[in-house]
DNA sequence: CCGGGGCTGTGACCGATATCACCCGCGGGG
DNA sequence: CCCCGCGGGTGATATCGGTCACAGCCCCGG
C-alpha cells in the first residue's frame, strides 16, 4: 500500500492513467478486464533481474513504468544490449508463446511498475481474445524490427564511428524539426559500447571526436546534435 | 498445368504431399480450408525476388518447397544474409502484421513452389482463426529468436574463425550422434561471408585452415565436419 | 573533510582482417 | 574449340580498434 521505489503502485489497467496507446494498453474493454484479472502487479528497484537468458519461461512482464535493459551475455562475459525497453512494452513475449528458454536478459535501470503474467493464462487470454493476439503478433514483428535493424548495424557498418552516428540519429529521431535536438538518456560509455558492440574506450574516443568536431556533444546526461548532417554523412545516407 | 520449373505445382493446401509439422500446414482442417480459399499458389525460378527492403507490404508468402535467402543490403552495396528460409516458413510476415514497410529482401535461391496471401485476406484470416494467429505469434517468435541468435554471433564473437565454426555447428546441428556430420549447401564463399559479416577471401583462408587443421572440410557443395569439439572450443562452449 | 569507487579521458601497442592485386581452374556458350 | 566469367586460392599491406595501463574527476558516504 505504501510506496516502496518512490511511486505509487496501480493495480488497475482499466482505470490505470499510465497507459499508452500501444499494445495490450489499448484492447477494448473486454479483454483489458481480462488481463486484469491475471496479471500481477509489482513494483521493483532499480538493477533488479527480471529473467535470465537460459530459464525457462515463467511468463511475460508487460512494462508500466521505467526503463527496462535487455541484454544477452557470452561465455567470456562480454555483454551486448538488445534494447532499452519503454513503458507500453512487454518482455518475455517471445520465450513465452514459443516455449523455449528466455534467449535474453531483462534487468530495470530505474525504479519500474510491471504487471507479470504466468505462462499459462497469458495463452489462454491469447486464444481466448483474438483480438490481443493480433496485438501480440503485431508486437512481436516490432521487436522483429528493431532486431533486424541492429543486425544491419553491427553487420553492413565498418567502422565505429558509423554505428555511434547511427545510434545517435535512432535516439534523436523523434525529438525532429530542432535546430539542435536534445534528448535525455541516462547511460554510462560502457553501455553505449554494449549497445554497439564495440569497446569503453572507443566510444569516449569517438564521442571526444564528434564534441572537437562540432558535430554532438554529450553532457552529464544531455546528448545535443550540433550538425546532423554530419552524423547522417556518416552513416551513407 | 505444365511444370515449368522441373516439379509439378500443388494447387491444394488440404490434400498436399508437402505439408510439414510447421506452422499453418498444421492447422486444424477448418482453418487450413480458409487459408487454401485466400491463398494463391505460383512457382518461380531460382533468382527471382519476391519483395525487396522498403517496398509497403503486399502480403505474405508461405514456402512450400524450395530455399529462398533473406538479405539486406546497405547503402554501399554490401549485403547482409539473415538467414536461408526452408519449406514451411512463411516469408514477409512482420511487415505485413505490422503494416510497415518489408525491411528484408526476398531471393529464391532455387525453383521454388510459393502460396501468396494478400495482406487483407491475410490479416482476415488471423482475425478469424485464432490458432492461426496464435501459429503466426510462434513463428514470430521463431524468427525473432534466430534474430537474437546472428546478433550475438555478429557482437559476441571477436574472430571470423569463431563466427564460422558457430555457422558450421549450427547447420550440423540437426545431424546428431554422426561421427562425421555431413551437410549439403549450395552456398558460394561470397555468401557465407555475408551471413557472418565478414569478407570472402577471409571466409576462404579460415576454411583453409580448417581442412588444414583436419577440423572440417567443405568439397563442393558437401560439408564434412571432422573434429567437431575444435569447433565448440572456437566458439567458446 | 577526506577517501574510495565508478566513470571518463588518453597514450602505446599490436593483431585480426579488410582491401587490393593477381592467379588458377572450370564450365558453358558462341 | 576457345574464350570469358565466376568462384576459389593466396600474398602484401594498411588500418581500425581491442587491450592494457594509468591519470584525473566527480560523487557519495563515513
Amino acid at each position: 500500500m505504501g510506496s516502496p521505489y518512490g511511486f505509487e503502485l496501480i493495480e488497475n489497467c482499466v482505470i490505470c492513467k499510465l497507459r499508452s496507446d500501444s499494445f495490450f494498453c489499448s484492447l477494448p474493454k473486454a479483454a483489458l478486464e481480462a488481463f486484469d484479472k491475471i496479471k500481477y502487479s509489482a513494483a521493483y528497484p532499480a538493477g533488479a533481474v527480471l529473467f535470465v537468458e537460459g530459464q525457462s519461461p515463467r511468463g511475460i512482464y508487460m512494462l508500466c513504468k521505467g526503463r527496462v535493459k535487455l541484454s544477452t551475455t557470452s561465455a567470456e562475459g562480454k555483454t551486448l544490449i538488445l534494447k532499452i525497453s519503454q513503458p507500453g512494452e512487454v518482455l518475455g513475449m517471445h520465450a513465452t508463446v514459443s516455449g523455449t528458454p528466455y534467449e535474453i536478459t531483462a534487468e530495470t535501470g530505474q525504479p519500474c511498475q510491471l504487471n507479470f503474467v504466468k505462462r499459462d493464462d497469458f495463452l489462454n487470454f491469447l486464444q481466448k481474445h483474438g483480438d490481443a493476439c493480433l496485438k501480440a503478433a503485431q508486437h512481436l514483428s516490432k521487436d522483429c524490427q528493431s532486431a533486424y535493424q541492429q543486425i544491419r548495424s553491427l553487420g553492413l557498418s565498418h567502422s565505429a564511428p558509423e554505428r555511434l552516428a547511427r545510434l545517435l540519429l535512432e535516439w534523436t529521431a523523434t525529438s525532429h524539426d530542432q535546430q539542435e535536438p536534445k534528448v535525455k538518456l541516462a547511460l554510462t560509455h560502457e553501455e553505449i559500447a554494449q549497445i554497439i558492440g564495440t569497446s569503453r574506450e572507443t566510444v569516449t574516443r569517438v564521442l571526444a571526436d564528434f564534441r572537437k568536431r562540432q558535430v554532438a556533444v554529450l553532457k552529464g546526461s544531455t546528448l545535443t546534435i550540433r550538425n546532423k548532417s554530419v552524423l547522417e554523412k556518416l552513416v551513407g545516407a
